[in-house]
DNA sequence: GTCTGTGCAAATTTTTTGCAATCTG
DNA sequence: CAGATTGCAAAAAATTTGCACAGAC
């Protein structure tokens, strides 16, 4: 199982490691598309996973159906808008957790994110409903 | 839009309460069964979107394709096995996050969670691969 | 009764996979 | 060349939805 490099796998990372706004699978393809117009959904499914397993990105389940990808230039928590479905990065790593208990028991932990929730101010003023399809995404600031 | 109780809510959200291994959507399907035989999933799903949409549930997503629900009588924290999948409760909560800057930009966070991700105990010995389908569940201790 | 909620089935959406052809090392 | 990787398309998995009927208030 040897694994090469081709320009379908350097696309997928570059898209990621270009992509601030932890995109869906989808949204990568899309992105992949503009410079590989011939690429497949199923190989991006396939280079993702495959990023995945080398540890070079990072899967993050949100509500909403879909997954997102984050490169995994460094690990950082989010801000999740229950609202509208945006993510956010959080300027500041949450405090660890003492793992202690666990290495004990004989588990073993790599890392650890935290998720906040609650309604961003663009949404503030209107009461929270169930997460939408295409939402707004961003950086903290904006 | 007034809410009724009906047998199928009520069944979904005592299956969840009484559900420790938070089970995912087809999961809940099977055991809200064992109560009604004749629902349907499409009710389940309708019935676990209102019960969040009533802020009784909270739906964790995590890797490996499906949402997983848990009732909310306590938010807690997760340590999930990147081998088999399993899904545990920390026994204690994580650090809270300093929350100031984000309200100081208009944002309302209600919850946070945390989730660490490794190797537990029943795969430590194995290298860690992809996350499976039907992985086995538990509490931290076993 | 009035309407919300249900069951059923079909439709969508998201992810995975088989296979012949293609490209990397 | 060998064989890992791809594109395409079909399959599987997960979730949502339309509609006529049942059941809660």
């Amino acid at each position: 199982m040897k694994r090469r490099v081709t320009r379908q796998l350097g696309a997928v990372y570059d898209v990621l490691a270009a992509s601030h706004d932890h995109p869906t699978a989808d949204q990568v393809f899309q992105r992949v598309r503009r410079l590989l117009p011939r690429v497949s959904l199923g190989t991006v499914y396939r280079n993702l996973d495959k990023l995945r397993d080398e540890g070079r990105l990072r899967v993050v389940r949100l509500e909403g159906g879909q997954a997102h990808y984050d490169a995994m230039t460094d690990v950082h928590d989010h801000f999740v808008c229950e609202s509208c479905g945006a993510v956010m990065d959080l300027p500041e790593r949450s405090p660890a957790v003492d793992v202690r208990p666990l290495h004990a028991a004989g588990h073993r932990v790599h890392w650890q994110t935290t998720a906040l929730y609650g309604v961003c101010n663009r949404c503030a003023p209107k009461p929270p409903r169930r997460v939408g399809r295409a939402p707004a995404v961003g950086k903290l600031g904006d």
